[in-house]
DNA sequence: ATTACTAAGTGACGAGTAT
DNA sequence: TATACTCGTCACTTAGTAA
Protein backbone atom coordinates (compact mmCIF):
# COMPACT_ATOMS: atom_id res chain seq x y z
CA UNK A 1 0.00 0.00 0.00
CA UNK A 2 2.94 2.30 0.29
CA UNK A 3 4.19 3.82 -2.82
CA UNK A 4 1.67 2.84 -4.95
CA UNK A 5 2.20 2.55 -8.36
CA UNK A 6 3.47 6.54 -9.19
CA UNK A 7 0.65 7.34 -11.81
CA UNK A 8 -2.48 5.60 -9.60
CA UNK A 9 -3.43 3.45 -12.33
CA UNK A 10 -3.85 0.12 -12.22
CA UNK A 11 -3.10 -1.16 -15.69
CA UNK A 12 -0.71 1.07 -17.12
CA UNK A 13 -0.85 1.72 -21.04
CA UNK A 14 -2.44 -2.05 -21.38
CA UNK A 15 -0.51 -2.74 -24.67
CA UNK A 16 -2.66 -4.21 -27.50
CA UNK A 17 -2.67 -7.73 -27.68
CA UNK A 18 0.36 -9.40 -29.90
CA UNK A 19 2.27 -7.22 -32.53
CA UNK A 20 0.78 -7.09 -36.20
CA UNK A 21 -3.23 -7.39 -34.94
CA UNK A 22 -4.33 -4.61 -37.14
CA UNK A 23 -2.70 -5.55 -40.32
CA UNK A 24 -4.23 -9.33 -39.38
CA UNK A 25 -7.79 -8.09 -38.30
CA UNK A 26 -7.84 -6.02 -41.96
CA UNK A 27 -7.02 -9.28 -43.50
CA UNK A 28 -9.47 -11.26 -41.58
CA UNK A 29 -12.19 -9.18 -42.51
CA UNK A 30 -11.53 -8.09 -45.96
CA UNK A 31 -11.35 -11.73 -46.87
CA UNK A 32 -14.06 -12.38 -44.82
CA UNK A 33 -16.05 -9.65 -46.49
CA UNK A 34 -14.48 -11.19 -50.06
CA UNK A 35 -16.06 -14.59 -49.54
CA UNK A 36 -19.35 -13.04 -48.48
CA UNK A 37 -19.53 -10.80 -52.36
CA UNK A 38 -18.66 -13.88 -54.30
CA UNK A 39 -21.10 -15.83 -52.70
CA UNK A 40 -23.41 -13.73 -53.55
CA UNK A 41 -24.30 -13.10 -49.70
CA UNK A 42 -25.24 -16.76 -49.54
CA UNK A 43 -21.88 -17.47 -47.09
CA UNK A 44 -21.21 -20.40 -48.79
CA UNK A 45 -18.85 -20.56 -51.38
CA UNK A 46 -17.07 -23.48 -53.65
CA UNK A 47 -13.70 -23.14 -54.77
CA UNK A 48 -10.10 -24.40 -55.18
CA UNK A 49 -7.10 -22.28 -52.89
CA UNK A 50 -5.53 -21.68 -56.07
CA UNK A 51 -8.26 -20.38 -57.71
CA UNK A 52 -8.83 -17.87 -54.76
CA UNK A 53 -5.44 -17.24 -54.95
CA UNK A 54 -5.56 -15.86 -58.30
CA UNK A 55 -8.34 -13.59 -57.07
CA UNK A 56 -6.61 -12.38 -54.14
CA UNK A 57 -3.33 -12.20 -55.75
CA UNK A 58 -2.03 -14.27 -53.23
CA UNK A 59 -0.14 -17.97 -53.70
CA UNK A 60 -2.33 -20.90 -53.33
CA UNK A 61 0.16 -21.74 -50.14
CA UNK A 62 -0.79 -18.44 -48.55
CA UNK A 63 -4.68 -18.82 -49.05
CA UNK A 64 -4.34 -22.16 -47.75
CA UNK A 65 -3.19 -20.61 -44.86
CA UNK A 66 -5.63 -18.09 -44.83
CA UNK A 67 -7.98 -20.75 -44.59
CA UNK A 68 -7.12 -22.70 -42.04
CA UNK A 69 -6.32 -19.62 -39.62
CA UNK A 70 -9.89 -18.20 -40.39
CA UNK A 71 -11.38 -21.89 -39.81
CA UNK A 72 -9.88 -21.71 -36.40
CA UNK A 73 -10.46 -19.15 -35.73
CA UNK A 74 -14.27 -19.99 -35.86
CA UNK A 75 -15.01 -17.70 -38.84
CA UNK A 76 -15.30 -20.40 -41.14
CA UNK A 77 -15.96 -24.31 -42.10
CA UNK A 78 -14.67 -26.04 -44.51
CA UNK A 79 -15.80 -28.74 -46.50
CA UNK A 80 -12.65 -31.00 -48.07
CA UNK A 81 -14.17 -32.07 -51.52
CA UNK A 82 -12.28 -33.52 -54.43
CA UNK A 83 -12.35 -30.88 -56.66
CA UNK A 84 -12.05 -27.45 -54.32
CA UNK A 85 -13.32 -26.85 -51.03
CA UNK A 86 -16.78 -25.70 -49.46
CA UNK A 87 -16.34 -22.84 -47.52
CA UNK A 88 -18.90 -21.98 -44.80
CA UNK A 89 -18.73 -18.22 -43.34
CA UNK A 90 -20.47 -19.15 -39.88
CA UNK A 91 -22.13 -16.74 -37.78
CA UNK A 92 -19.05 -15.41 -36.21
CA UNK A 93 -18.22 -14.61 -39.11
CA UNK A 94 -20.97 -12.46 -39.62
CA UNK A 95 -21.20 -11.03 -36.33
CA UNK A 96 -17.76 -10.03 -37.17
CA UNK A 97 -18.66 -7.90 -39.94
CA UNK A 98 -21.85 -6.72 -39.04
CA UNK A 99 -19.34 -4.99 -35.77
CA UNK A 100 -17.09 -3.66 -38.16
CA UNK A 101 -19.92 -2.19 -40.71
CA UNK A 102 -21.88 -1.41 -38.01
CA UNK A 103 -20.62 2.64 -37.69
CA UNK A 104 -20.55 3.40 -41.39
CA UNK A 105 -23.64 5.03 -42.97
CA UNK A 106 -23.91 3.78 -46.78
CA UNK A 107 -26.06 6.95 -47.91
CA UNK A 108 -23.32 9.53 -45.98
CA UNK A 109 -20.83 7.31 -48.41
CA UNK A 110 -22.92 7.86 -51.54
CA UNK A 111 -22.91 11.44 -50.55
CA UNK A 112 -19.15 11.72 -51.34
CA UNK A 113 -19.05 9.69 -54.72
CA UNK A 114 -17.16 11.03 -57.43
CA UNK A 115 -18.06 10.01 -61.00
CA UNK A 116 -15.47 8.61 -62.21
CA UNK A 117 -14.36 5.14 -64.47
CA UNK A 118 -13.83 1.90 -63.26
CA UNK A 119 -11.72 -0.15 -65.26
CA UNK A 120 -12.30 -4.05 -64.79
CA UNK A 121 -10.12 -6.96 -66.41
CA UNK A 122 -11.06 -10.17 -67.47
CA UNK A 123 -9.75 -12.98 -69.31
CA UNK A 124 -11.44 -14.34 -72.25
CA UNK A 125 -12.75 -18.05 -71.86
CA UNK A 126 -15.18 -19.66 -73.95
CA UNK A 127 -18.46 -20.36 -72.17
CA UNK A 128 -21.08 -23.51 -72.35
CA UNK A 129 -23.04 -21.30 -74.97
CA UNK A 130 -26.03 -20.66 -72.38
CA UNK A 131 -25.06 -16.92 -73.16
CA UNK A 132 -25.83 -17.58 -77.00
CA UNK A 133 -28.91 -19.48 -76.23
CA UNK A 134 -30.47 -16.75 -73.92
CA UNK A 135 -29.73 -14.07 -76.45
CA UNK A 136 -31.17 -16.01 -79.02
CA UNK A 137 -34.74 -15.99 -77.83
CA UNK A 138 -36.91 -13.67 -80.07
CA UNK A 139 -38.30 -11.90 -76.98
CA UNK A 140 -35.30 -10.81 -75.65
CA UNK A 141 -33.21 -10.31 -78.67
CA UNK A 142 -36.90 -8.11 -79.77
CA UNK A 143 -36.36 -6.19 -76.18
CA UNK A 144 -32.64 -5.85 -76.53
CA UNK A 145 -33.15 -4.31 -80.12
CA UNK A 146 -35.86 -1.55 -78.50
CA UNK A 147 -33.75 -1.27 -75.60
CA UNK A 148 -30.32 -1.05 -76.20
CA UNK A 149 -30.30 0.01 -79.87
CA UNK A 150 -29.13 -3.09 -81.58
CA UNK A 151 -30.18 -6.50 -81.84
CA UNK A 152 -27.61 -8.75 -80.99
CA UNK A 153 -25.31 -11.10 -81.96
CA UNK A 154 -26.28 -14.49 -81.27
CA UNK A 155 -23.36 -15.43 -78.62
CA UNK A 156 -21.73 -13.63 -75.35
CA UNK A 157 -18.17 -12.70 -74.93
CA UNK A 158 -17.78 -14.26 -71.53
CA UNK A 159 -14.84 -13.25 -69.19
CA UNK A 160 -13.63 -14.84 -65.92
CA UNK A 161 -12.37 -11.69 -63.68
CA UNK A 162 -8.69 -11.69 -62.47
CA UNK A 163 -9.05 -9.98 -58.76
CA UNK A 164 -11.48 -9.25 -56.03
CA UNK A 165 -10.71 -5.80 -56.82
CA UNK A 166 -12.95 -6.32 -60.29
CA UNK A 167 -15.32 -8.36 -58.46
CA UNK A 168 -15.84 -5.14 -56.24
CA UNK A 169 -16.26 -3.29 -59.27
CA UNK A 170 -18.77 -5.50 -60.90
CA UNK A 171 -20.76 -5.50 -58.01
CA UNK A 172 -20.68 -1.77 -57.86
CA UNK A 173 -21.92 -1.95 -61.00
CA UNK A 174 -24.89 -3.89 -60.53
CA UNK A 175 -26.12 -1.43 -58.09
CA UNK A 176 -26.22 0.80 -60.99
CA UNK A 177 -29.34 1.95 -63.44
CA UNK A 178 -29.62 -1.73 -64.83
CA UNK A 179 -31.56 -1.47 -68.87
CA UNK A 180 -34.27 -4.60 -67.52
CA UNK A 181 -35.35 -7.34 -69.85
CA UNK A 182 -38.79 -8.46 -68.91
CA UNK A 183 -38.62 -12.38 -68.67
CA UNK A 184 -40.89 -14.08 -70.66
CA UNK A 185 -42.76 -17.25 -70.98
CA UNK A 186 -42.62 -19.95 -73.67
CA UNK A 187 -44.88 -23.27 -73.71
CA UNK A 188 -41.63 -24.65 -73.04
CA UNK A 189 -39.85 -22.94 -69.89
CA UNK A 190 -40.06 -19.78 -68.16
CA UNK A 191 -37.00 -16.97 -69.14
CA UNK A 192 -36.20 -14.07 -66.35
CA UNK A 193 -35.53 -10.99 -65.91
CA UNK A 194 -32.04 -9.78 -68.07
CA UNK A 195 -30.14 -6.88 -66.74
CA UNK A 196 -28.09 -4.61 -69.05
CA UNK A 197 -25.07 -2.64 -68.21
CA UNK A 198 -23.57 0.15 -70.03
CA UNK A 199 -20.19 -0.65 -70.11
CA UNK A 200 -17.31 0.79 -72.97
CA UNK A 201 -14.26 -1.30 -74.43
CA UNK A 202 -11.86 1.32 -75.75
CA UNK A 203 -11.51 1.54 -79.46
CA UNK A 204 -14.41 -0.96 -80.03
CA UNK A 205 -17.94 -1.20 -80.69
CA UNK A 206 -21.10 -0.39 -78.06
CA UNK A 207 -21.65 -2.70 -75.94
CA UNK A 208 -23.24 -4.11 -72.39
CA UNK A 209 -22.43 -5.93 -69.95
CA UNK A 210 -25.41 -8.51 -69.40
CA UNK A 211 -26.76 -10.18 -66.21
CA UNK A 212 -29.58 -12.90 -65.95
CA UNK A 213 -31.34 -12.83 -62.80
CA UNK A 214 -31.35 -16.57 -62.46
CA UNK A 215 -27.59 -17.29 -63.75
CA UNK A 216 -25.70 -20.22 -61.86
CA UNK A 217 -24.18 -17.06 -59.32
CA UNK A 218 -20.66 -17.22 -60.44
CA UNK A 219 -19.73 -13.01 -59.52
CA UNK A 220 -16.27 -13.67 -60.88
CA UNK A 221 -17.56 -14.10 -64.47
CA UNK A 222 -19.28 -11.42 -66.69
CA UNK A 223 -20.97 -11.61 -69.94
CA UNK A 224 -20.88 -9.13 -72.69
CA UNK A 225 -22.95 -8.60 -75.65
CA UNK A 226 -23.00 -6.49 -78.82
CA UNK A 227 -24.28 -6.77 -82.32
CA UNK A 228 -21.10 -7.88 -83.21
CA UNK A 229 -18.79 -10.72 -82.99
CA UNK A 230 -16.59 -9.19 -80.38
CA UNK A 231 -14.07 -11.99 -80.68
CA UNK A 232 -13.78 -10.86 -84.59
CA UNK A 233 -13.86 -6.97 -84.13
CA UNK A 234 -11.71 -7.15 -80.88
CA UNK A 235 -9.29 -9.50 -82.55
CA UNK A 236 -9.10 -11.42 -79.17
CA UNK A 237 -8.91 -14.97 -78.52
CA UNK A 238 -9.12 -17.61 -75.22
CA UNK A 239 -6.74 -16.73 -72.67
CA UNK A 240 -6.50 -12.91 -74.09
CA UNK A 241 -7.01 -9.94 -71.54
CA UNK A 242 -10.02 -7.90 -72.20
CA UNK A 243 -10.73 -4.54 -70.33
CA UNK A 244 -13.71 -2.72 -70.26
CA UNK A 245 -15.02 0.38 -68.18
CA UNK A 246 -17.96 2.39 -67.11
CA UNK A 247 -18.79 5.14 -64.91
CA UNK A 248 -19.78 5.39 -61.62
CA UNK B 1 4.05 -15.61 -86.68
CA UNK B 2 5.45 -19.00 -86.43
CA UNK B 3 5.27 -20.87 -83.12
CA UNK B 4 3.30 -18.32 -81.35
CA UNK B 5 3.33 -18.45 -77.60
CA UNK B 6 2.22 -22.30 -77.25
CA UNK B 7 -1.03 -21.99 -75.07
CA UNK B 8 -2.19 -18.91 -77.63
CA UNK B 9 -2.68 -17.32 -74.53
CA UNK B 10 -1.81 -13.04 -75.17
CA UNK B 11 -1.35 -12.03 -71.47
CA UNK B 12 0.10 -15.29 -69.48
CA UNK B 13 -1.07 -15.93 -66.21
CA UNK B 14 -1.37 -12.63 -65.41
CA UNK B 15 0.47 -11.97 -62.32
CA UNK B 16 -0.87 -9.35 -59.95
CA UNK B 17 1.21 -6.30 -59.35
CA UNK B 18 3.58 -6.81 -56.94
CA UNK B 19 4.09 -8.83 -53.84
CA UNK B 20 1.92 -8.59 -50.58
CA UNK B 21 -0.95 -5.98 -52.20
CA UNK B 22 -3.75 -8.07 -50.24
CA UNK B 23 -2.75 -7.51 -46.93
CA UNK B 24 -2.04 -3.73 -48.34
CA UNK B 25 -5.72 -3.29 -49.82
CA UNK B 26 -6.90 -4.96 -46.55
CA UNK B 27 -5.15 -2.48 -44.47
CA UNK B 28 -6.14 0.67 -46.48
CA UNK B 29 -9.58 -0.53 -46.80
CA UNK B 30 -9.82 -1.00 -42.84
CA UNK B 31 -8.18 1.83 -41.82
CA UNK B 32 -10.37 4.14 -43.90
CA UNK B 33 -13.35 2.16 -42.79
CA UNK B 34 -12.07 3.56 -39.14
CA UNK B 35 -11.35 6.76 -39.75
CA UNK B 36 -14.80 6.70 -41.45
CA UNK B 37 -16.43 5.49 -38.60
CA UNK B 38 -14.59 7.43 -35.52
CA UNK B 39 -15.20 10.74 -37.97
CA UNK B 40 -18.99 9.66 -37.13
CA UNK B 41 -19.41 9.45 -40.84
CA UNK B 42 -18.38 13.14 -41.28
CA UNK B 43 -15.13 12.03 -42.90
CA UNK B 44 -12.92 14.44 -40.70
CA UNK B 45 -10.88 13.60 -37.79
CA UNK B 46 -8.88 15.50 -35.56
CA UNK B 47 -6.12 13.59 -33.94
CA UNK B 48 -2.63 12.99 -32.97
CA UNK B 49 -0.88 10.16 -34.22
CA UNK B 50 -0.16 9.15 -31.21
CA UNK B 51 -3.63 8.77 -30.11
CA UNK B 52 -4.60 6.67 -33.56
CA UNK B 53 -1.60 4.15 -32.83
CA UNK B 54 -3.34 3.38 -29.31
CA UNK B 55 -6.39 2.69 -30.70
CA UNK B 56 -5.24 0.79 -33.49
CA UNK B 57 -3.07 -0.96 -31.40
CA UNK B 58 0.15 -0.07 -33.40
CA UNK B 59 3.00 2.22 -33.29
CA UNK B 60 2.84 5.95 -33.14
CA UNK B 61 5.66 5.80 -36.05
CA UNK B 62 3.60 2.91 -37.55
CA UNK B 63 0.27 5.59 -37.84
CA UNK B 64 2.59 8.09 -39.11
CA UNK B 65 3.48 5.72 -41.96
CA UNK B 66 0.24 4.66 -42.98
CA UNK B 67 -1.21 8.31 -43.28
CA UNK B 68 1.34 9.30 -45.44
CA UNK B 69 0.97 7.02 -47.40
CA UNK B 70 -2.50 6.93 -47.38
CA UNK B 71 -2.42 10.34 -48.25
CA UNK B 72 0.13 10.23 -50.68
CA UNK B 73 -2.15 7.74 -52.65
CA UNK B 74 -4.47 10.72 -52.62
CA UNK B 75 -7.09 8.63 -50.05
CA UNK B 76 -6.73 11.57 -47.36
CA UNK B 77 -5.56 15.69 -46.76
CA UNK B 78 -3.86 16.37 -43.75
CA UNK B 79 -3.54 19.32 -42.11
CA UNK B 80 -0.46 19.86 -39.81
CA UNK B 81 -2.46 21.68 -36.46
CA UNK B 82 0.02 21.89 -33.38
CA UNK B 83 -1.55 19.53 -31.20
CA UNK B 84 -2.66 16.79 -33.86
CA UNK B 85 -3.26 16.46 -37.48
CA UNK B 86 -7.02 17.39 -38.92
CA UNK B 87 -6.99 14.42 -41.98
CA UNK B 88 -9.76 14.40 -44.49
CA UNK B 89 -11.48 11.52 -46.10
CA UNK B 90 -11.20 12.17 -49.80
CA UNK B 91 -13.38 11.19 -52.47
CA UNK B 92 -11.55 9.05 -53.73
CA UNK B 93 -11.53 7.42 -50.43
CA UNK B 94 -15.52 7.44 -50.44
CA UNK B 95 -15.08 5.66 -54.00
CA UNK B 96 -12.65 3.08 -52.77
CA UNK B 97 -15.24 2.01 -49.61
CA UNK B 98 -17.94 1.80 -51.80
CA UNK B 99 -16.33 -0.52 -54.07
CA UNK B 100 -15.07 -2.75 -51.49
CA UNK B 101 -19.32 -2.70 -49.68
CA UNK B 102 -20.93 -2.72 -53.31
CA UNK B 103 -21.74 -6.28 -53.18
CA UNK B 104 -22.52 -6.57 -49.23
CA UNK B 105 -25.70 -7.11 -48.56
CA UNK B 106 -26.41 -5.80 -45.11
CA UNK B 107 -29.59 -7.68 -44.19
CA UNK B 108 -28.15 -10.65 -45.33
CA UNK B 109 -25.89 -10.41 -42.84
CA UNK B 110 -28.33 -9.52 -40.19
CA UNK B 111 -30.14 -12.89 -41.09
CA UNK B 112 -26.96 -14.51 -39.63
CA UNK B 113 -26.26 -12.81 -36.48
CA UNK B 114 -25.84 -14.66 -33.17
CA UNK B 115 -27.17 -13.57 -30.26
CA UNK B 116 -23.95 -12.84 -28.06
CA UNK B 117 -22.66 -10.92 -25.25
CA UNK B 118 -19.93 -8.52 -26.91
CA UNK B 119 -17.34 -6.86 -23.63
CA UNK B 120 -15.93 -3.33 -24.38
CA UNK B 121 -12.92 -1.91 -22.56
CA UNK B 122 -12.14 1.54 -21.23
CA UNK B 123 -9.72 3.31 -19.07
CA UNK B 124 -11.62 5.81 -16.64
CA UNK B 125 -10.76 9.41 -16.92
CA UNK B 126 -12.43 12.47 -15.22
CA UNK B 127 -14.64 15.00 -17.72
CA UNK B 128 -15.39 18.29 -17.94
CA UNK B 129 -18.40 17.86 -15.85
CA UNK B 130 -20.67 17.83 -18.42
CA UNK B 131 -22.30 14.37 -17.84
CA UNK B 132 -23.33 15.85 -14.24
CA UNK B 133 -24.43 19.17 -15.59
CA UNK B 134 -26.94 17.17 -18.17
CA UNK B 135 -27.73 14.08 -15.99
CA UNK B 136 -28.83 17.11 -13.23
CA UNK B 137 -31.27 18.11 -14.94
CA UNK B 138 -35.05 17.41 -13.55
CA UNK B 139 -36.50 16.83 -16.60
CA UNK B 140 -33.95 14.19 -17.98
CA UNK B 141 -33.70 12.51 -14.40
CA UNK B 142 -37.52 12.16 -13.85
CA UNK B 143 -37.43 10.98 -17.30
CA UNK B 144 -34.82 8.44 -16.56
CA UNK B 145 -36.45 7.32 -13.08
CA UNK B 146 -39.41 6.58 -15.41
CA UNK B 147 -37.84 4.79 -18.01
CA UNK B 148 -35.07 3.33 -16.60
CA UNK B 149 -35.99 2.62 -12.70
CA UNK B 150 -34.26 4.46 -10.99
CA UNK B 151 -33.19 8.01 -9.95
CA UNK B 152 -29.64 8.82 -11.62
CA UNK B 153 -26.75 9.54 -9.72
CA UNK B 154 -25.54 13.59 -10.74
CA UNK B 155 -22.30 12.35 -12.51
CA UNK B 156 -21.36 10.49 -15.22
CA UNK B 157 -18.57 7.90 -15.14
CA UNK B 158 -16.21 8.46 -18.30
CA UNK B 159 -14.24 5.70 -20.44
CA UNK B 160 -11.92 5.78 -23.33
CA UNK B 161 -11.83 3.07 -25.54
CA UNK B 162 -8.85 1.71 -25.89
CA UNK B 163 -9.02 0.19 -29.27
CA UNK B 164 -10.96 0.39 -32.73
CA UNK B 165 -12.75 -2.85 -31.73
CA UNK B 166 -14.39 -1.72 -28.97
CA UNK B 167 -15.23 1.62 -31.02
CA UNK B 168 -16.90 -0.87 -33.33
CA UNK B 169 -18.82 -2.55 -30.83
CA UNK B 170 -19.92 0.92 -29.86
CA UNK B 171 -21.07 1.63 -32.82
CA UNK B 172 -23.42 -1.59 -33.20
CA UNK B 173 -24.59 -0.96 -29.53
CA UNK B 174 -25.32 2.72 -30.89
CA UNK B 175 -27.64 0.99 -33.92
CA UNK B 176 -29.78 -0.89 -30.90
CA UNK B 177 -32.77 -0.74 -29.27
CA UNK B 178 -31.50 2.58 -27.16
CA UNK B 179 -34.26 3.96 -24.54
CA UNK B 180 -35.27 7.52 -25.85
CA UNK B 181 -34.86 10.12 -23.20
CA UNK B 182 -36.89 13.01 -25.09
CA UNK B 183 -35.40 16.55 -24.97
CA UNK B 184 -36.62 19.84 -23.03
CA UNK B 185 -36.87 23.74 -23.25
CA UNK B 186 -36.02 25.36 -20.24
CA UNK B 187 -35.94 29.45 -20.30
CA UNK B 188 -32.34 28.83 -20.52
CA UNK B 189 -31.57 26.51 -23.30
CA UNK B 190 -32.86 23.80 -25.22
CA UNK B 191 -31.67 20.33 -24.26
CA UNK B 192 -31.44 17.42 -27.01
CA UNK B 193 -32.93 13.77 -26.99
CA UNK B 194 -30.42 11.34 -24.76
CA UNK B 195 -30.55 8.03 -25.66
CA UNK B 196 -29.96 4.91 -23.22
CA UNK B 197 -28.48 1.94 -23.86
CA UNK B 198 -29.03 -1.54 -21.74
CA UNK B 199 -24.77 -2.80 -20.57
CA UNK B 200 -24.01 -4.11 -17.46
CA UNK B 201 -20.82 -4.53 -15.39
CA UNK B 202 -19.86 -8.03 -13.83
CA UNK B 203 -20.90 -7.93 -10.29
CA UNK B 204 -21.48 -4.21 -10.43
CA UNK B 205 -24.76 -2.00 -9.71
CA UNK B 206 -27.44 -1.64 -13.01
CA UNK B 207 -26.32 0.89 -15.30
CA UNK B 208 -26.83 2.56 -18.68
CA UNK B 209 -24.87 3.69 -21.60
CA UNK B 210 -26.00 7.28 -22.30
CA UNK B 211 -25.56 9.15 -25.11
CA UNK B 212 -26.66 12.74 -26.11
CA UNK B 213 -27.55 13.28 -29.51
CA UNK B 214 -25.69 16.30 -30.09
CA UNK B 215 -22.89 15.78 -27.80
CA UNK B 216 -19.40 17.38 -29.09
CA UNK B 217 -19.01 13.81 -30.99
CA UNK B 218 -15.76 11.73 -29.64
CA UNK B 219 -17.27 8.13 -30.50
CA UNK B 220 -13.99 6.58 -28.67
CA UNK B 221 -15.27 8.16 -25.39
CA UNK B 222 -18.42 6.81 -23.89
CA UNK B 223 -20.32 7.96 -20.51
CA UNK B 224 -22.18 5.45 -17.91
CA UNK B 225 -24.82 6.24 -15.35
CA UNK B 226 -26.40 4.11 -12.14
CA UNK B 227 -28.08 5.02 -9.36
CA UNK B 228 -24.89 5.51 -7.32
CA UNK B 229 -21.71 6.82 -7.70
CA UNK B 230 -19.76 4.08 -9.86
CA UNK B 231 -16.67 4.93 -9.32
CA UNK B 232 -16.87 4.10 -5.25
CA UNK B 233 -19.38 1.32 -6.43
CA UNK B 234 -16.73 -0.31 -8.46
CA UNK B 235 -13.49 0.97 -6.12
CA UNK B 236 -11.91 2.30 -9.86
CA UNK B 237 -10.05 5.76 -10.31
CA UNK B 238 -8.54 7.74 -13.23
CA UNK B 239 -6.34 5.24 -15.22
CA UNK B 240 -8.31 1.90 -14.49
CA UNK B 241 -9.78 -0.26 -17.00
CA UNK B 242 -13.20 -1.03 -16.70
CA UNK B 243 -15.23 -3.72 -18.44
CA UNK B 244 -18.68 -3.61 -19.55
CA UNK B 245 -20.94 -5.56 -21.74
CA UNK B 246 -23.88 -5.71 -23.31
CA UNK B 247 -26.24 -8.26 -25.72
CA UNK B 248 -26.36 -8.35 -29.73
C1' DA C 1 4.26 18.61 -27.44
C1' DT C 2 4.14 16.89 -31.95
C1' DT C 3 5.67 14.09 -36.67
C1' DA C 4 9.22 11.69 -39.26
C1' DC C 5 13.74 9.48 -40.26
C1' DT C 6 16.97 5.41 -39.71
C1' DA C 7 18.17 0.97 -38.56
C1' DA C 8 17.23 -3.46 -36.97
C1' DG C 9 14.25 -7.36 -35.81
C1' DT C 10 10.62 -10.44 -37.06
C1' DG C 11 6.61 -12.22 -39.02
C1' DA C 12 4.28 -12.96 -43.40
C1' DC C 13 4.87 -14.71 -47.93
C1' DG C 14 5.78 -17.86 -51.61
C1' DA C 15 8.96 -21.47 -54.09
C1' DG C 16 9.73 -26.02 -53.68
C1' DT C 17 7.86 -30.14 -52.50
C1' DA C 18 5.30 -33.82 -49.94
C1' DT C 19 0.93 -35.90 -49.51
C1' DT D 1 -5.34 -33.06 -59.73
C1' DA D 2 -6.08 -31.07 -54.92
C1' DT D 3 -4.14 -29.11 -50.00
C1' DA D 4 -0.38 -28.45 -46.75
C1' DC D 5 4.40 -28.46 -44.93
C1' DT D 6 9.35 -26.40 -44.72
C1' DC D 7 12.23 -22.77 -44.96
C1' DG D 8 14.70 -18.79 -46.98
C1' DT D 9 13.67 -14.12 -48.11
C1' DC D 10 12.11 -9.58 -47.56
C1' DA D 11 8.60 -6.16 -46.38
C1' DC D 12 6.48 -4.36 -42.42
C1' DT D 13 6.87 -2.79 -37.89
C1' DT D 14 8.96 -0.51 -34.18
C1' DA D 15 12.61 1.43 -30.99
C1' DG D 16 15.51 5.10 -30.86
C1' DT D 17 16.06 9.56 -32.00
C1' DA D 18 16.02 13.84 -34.82
C1' DA D 19 13.51 17.74 -36.17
Amino acid sequence: MDIPNPLGRRTVNLRRQSKRTYGKRAKELVFLLDLLKISGNRGEVLSTTGRLAGLAGMSQQSISLVLRSLASSGFLAKQHSKNGERIFLTSKAYDRIAQELAGVSLPAIRDHLERRELVVTGTLFTGKGEGAYYVSQKEYSRQMHQRLGFVPYPGTMNLRLNGFEDVNKILLLHSLHPIKIEGFTTHERTFGDVFCYDVEIAGGPKIYLVRSERTSYDLTVVELISDVYLRKALRVEDGDTVRFSFFV
